[in-house]
DNA sequence: ACCATAATATTTACAGCGTAAATATCTGGG
DNA sequence: CCCAGATATTTACGCTGTAAATATTATGGT
C-alpha cells in the first residue's frame, strides 16, 4: 500500500526550521557521515525528495545546519546591548567563560570615547563558546572549515569578532593575524580532539589497544605521549593555547605591534 | 569487448606503492571527494576492484595515501640532507616576527642538525615543513584530522616532536600542552587556508561577488576584512602565529611553567 | 463559490558509489 | 608437470544525490 502522493491535508507538516533541526538531531546522534536524505526524511515521516521542497540541495542542508550551530554560539555584547565584559575588578583576564547558568556581569554601554572595552576578555569568551559548541556538535567543525555558504549567524560571528579586534586598537595588518591566529586555534583544537572522539572510559582500552599495535621502543615518547592521555584528560588545552595566544597578542597590541 | 579476466601476464603491473601514488596524484589534481575506486583504477588502466588486491578498502587506501605525504614531512632530527621542499623559504631559527625585542636569544644558527637543545627551531622546522606539506596536498589536512589510522610515518613525525620538547626540558603537563597547541595551530590554520582555497588571481571575482551577496552595511567588519583579503594575501599569517606560540611556551619553558 | 495557480508530497528513474562473491587467468614452488 | 596462490575481471546488491513527472491540496482573484 503505498502512501498517497499530493500535498498532504493540514496545516503543512514540513517546514525549513523542522528540516534543520532533524538534520542537526541526526548529525549529533548518528554522524554527519551516514546522515542522507532519504534517512532524514523517514526521520521526519516523508520520503527523502519531499525535504527538496525546503531545501535547494544537500549542501543547502549543511549550511542550514551549520548556521544553526552558529547561532548558538554566545557573543558577548552582541550587536548595540549591554556589553557583558568583566567590570572593572576584573582579574587578569584569565576566566572569561560563558557559563550554563548565570549571565556574566553586565556592565552599562561603554562611552565611546572611553579606554576599549576588555577584548581580550571578550575574545576569550567568544572562543570558549565556539569551543563548546564544537563539541556538542562534533560534525559542525568539519563543515566550518568546508567551502559550504557562510548563513547569517557565522556572518555575525566574525564580525563581532572582527569589530572587538578593531575597537580595541588593532590596526590593519595585526587585526588579521590576530583574528586568524585566534580562529586558527578554535578550529584545530576542534578537528584534533574530534579525530580522537571517544565515549568516557573508553580511553583506557582503547590506549591499551594502541600501545599493544606499535613498536612501543621504536616510537617511545609516542607511547609515553599515550600513556599520558589515558590519565590525563586534556581538558585544559584549549584554554591554555588560546590564553597563550591571547596574551601575546595583547603584548603586541600595547607594543604597537 | 570486455577486456579479459584473469591474471595479465608480464610482470606484475599493479603494485601498492602504484597505487597510492596514482591516489595521491589524483587527490591532488581532482580533490578527495570525486575520488573513487572505480576512477582510480581506470586512471591505472584497471577495473575498479582490481585495487582490492592491494588495499584493504578505502579507509585503507586513504591511510596509505596520507602516510606517504606525511613521509614528506622534513624532520630536522633524522634530517635528510635537504631543506624542507620549498626550500626557498627554509625558517630562520630566531626571526619571530611578533617578539623579536624580548624575545631571549634569536639563535642565527637554522641548520637542522643544530643541538638538541634548540627546541624552538627545531619545531619551527618541522612545523614549516608539515604546513607547506598540507598546502601541497590539500586534502590531507582534513585526512590528518580524521580517524583513519595512523601510519609509521606519522608515528615518526609525533615521537620526534614529542622528543624534542621532552628534550628542551618540558615537563609532563607543559609538554603535552605545548605539543598540542603547536599542533592545533598547523591544523587549523591549514584547514581554514584550505576551506577558501582559490586559484591565483580568483581572489578578486570572489571578493567582489561575496560583498555583492551580503548586506555590507550590516556587517561592516567582515565586509572590511574580505575587502583587505583581496588585496592582502596573508602567506604569512601561519607563521606569524607559530612564532606567536612558541615564543610564548619558550617564556613558560624557562620559568617553568 | 469557483477556478487557476502555486505549493507540497510521492513515484520513478539514472548514474554513480563501496565492496562481497564468483570466475578466469597467470606465476612460482614442490 | 601440476597445483596452490596471487591477481584481474565480472556481476550483483544496496546505498547515495537528485532530475523529472505526477498527484494532491491550499490559496488568491474574481
Amino acid at each position: 500500500m503505498p502512501k498517497q502522493a499530493g500535498r498532504p491535508s493540514g496545516r503543512p507538516t514540513l517546514t525549513r526550521d523542522r528540516v534543520l533541526d532533524a538534520g542537526v538531531a541526526m548529525a549529533d546522534a548518528e554522524g554527519i557521515g551516514t546522515l542522507s536524505m532519504r534517512r532524514l526524511g523517514k526521520e521526519l515521516g516523508v520520503e527523502g525528495m519531499a525535504l527538496y521542497n525546503h531545501v535547494k540541495n544537500k549542501d543547502d542542508l549543511f549550511e542550514g545546519m551549520l548556521d544553526r550551530v552558529a547561532a548558538e554560539i554566545d557573543l558577548p555584547a552582541t550587536g548595540h546591548a549591554d556589553a557583558p565584559s568583566v567590570g572593572a575588578d576584573a582579574p587578569s583576564a584569565g576566566a572569561a567563560v560563558p557559563g550554563t547558568g548565570s549571565a556574566p556581569a553586565a556592565q552599562s554601554r561603554a562611552d565611546p570615547a572611553a579606554p576599549r572595552v576588555d577584548w581580550r576578555s571578550r575574545a576569550r569568551w567568544r572562543a570558549v563558546s565556539a569551543h563548546a559548541t564544537f563539541m556538542r556538535h562534533p560534525w559542525s567543525a568539519a563543515l566550518w572549515t568546508s567551502s559550504v555558504g557562510v548563513g547569517p549567524a557565522r556572518m555575525r560571528y566574525l564580525d563581532t569578532a572582527l569589530r572587538d579586534l578593531r575597537e580595541a586598537g588593532f590596526a590593519d595588518g595585526l587585526l588579521d593575524l590576530a583574528f586568524h591566529t585566534v580562529e586558527n586555534h578554535i578550529v584545530g583544537h576542534a578537528m584534533q580532539e574530534l579525530g580522537f572522539s571517544l565515549a568516557p572510559g573508553e580511553m583506557e582500552a582503547m590506549g591499551a589497544e594502541l600501545l599493544r599495535s606499535f613498536p612501543v621502543e621504536e616510537y617511545p615518547f609516542l607511547a609515553e605521549h599515550i600513556r599520558y592521555h589515558v590519565e590525563e584528560t586534556g581538558d585544559d588545552a584549549f584554554e591554555f593555547g588560546l590564553d597563550l595566544i591571547l596574551d601575546g597578542l595583547e603584548r603586541l597590541r600595547v607594543t604597537g605591534g
